[in-house]
DNA sequence: ATTGTTATTGCAAATGATTCTCAATAAGAA
DNA sequence: TTCTTATTGAGAATCATTTGCAATAACAAT
């Protein structure tokens, strides 16, 4: 581990928590909450808290080795994927889903146009793009 | 008035309060907050609560007459904006800054390849696209 | 290994934006 | 004017997330 993600001069360290909180959303394909990724790490470290597990998503967004989704629908809680690269999420306004978009074949967000023309670094990760899914609609 | 945004069979009413509300965050080309929009609203209509603006926030976004945004990095907030026609937001995750984007010249979205794709329609003034500004590379 | 420094943890309490409850009010149809 | 019921104001409730703090444990230095 090198330097910390956030703007601190601290030295982070490799904690048994955030490597199996990393482990565990890792290990899964969906998009977990903060609650859901806790009862799956509780398996392995049934002392853990809640805020722990807050605290190293947190961490581990910072440091980009995990996403945030922040958009499902009207619920309050994020969702946190464990492969960062780059793909963007559709995410169903109605019941939530979230669809990953491995390749789209567009060039909107990669060719950079748009940043160049707002003075904008775009972060392609972290696009989240609403709409209604075949079942809603 | 026509039919109730929502699902319910009730007939929406154009209340004061509901008018006010619309007005104000039209009357900026700023995305406020819901505390915000109060204040703004609170000089022509002195007794109106906060409850009243989130209420008639909720109705407007699901009426499509107003845009929630969600994204503004950390800030748990979120902000409106009065002007729904097609365009997207490109937020800064360091400063929060909001900028928009009326014609990007960007087919991503708007040919609906990817909408076909994946079974969505796609809802283009829902898209929140985050990175860094100017200022803050 | 042992020690020292300090990042991290667990717990519980705090936060804070948003939502809800409910009696009173008022929009709009009859 | 009357009636129905959508909406309001006030305050309490919700609940995901954060925070304070003393105890613990990574990991660098000895």
């Amino acid at each position: 581990m090198t330097d910390c993600p956030c703007d601190c001069l601290c030295k982070p360290r490799l904690t048994k928590q955030r490597k199996v909180i990393l482990e565990q959303l890792q290990s899964v394909r969906t998009h977990p909450t903060a609650e859901e990724i806790f009862k799956m790490v509780k398996v392995h470290l049934p002392g853990i808290s809640l805020a722990t597990v807050y605290r190293n998503l947190d961490f581990l967004e910072k440091d980009q080795q995990i996403l945030k989704l922040k958009h499902k629908n009207n619920e309050k809680k994020a969702h946190y994927d464990g492969f960062p690269a780059r793909h963007y999420h559709l995410i169903c306004k109605k019941c939530g889903t979230i669809v990953d978009i491995e390749d789209c074949g567009c060039v909107l967000l990669d060719d950079n146009k748009l940043g160049k023309k707002y003075g904008f670094k775009i972060d392609p990760t972290s696009i989240e793009i609403m709409g209604t899914c075949k079942k809603c609609k």
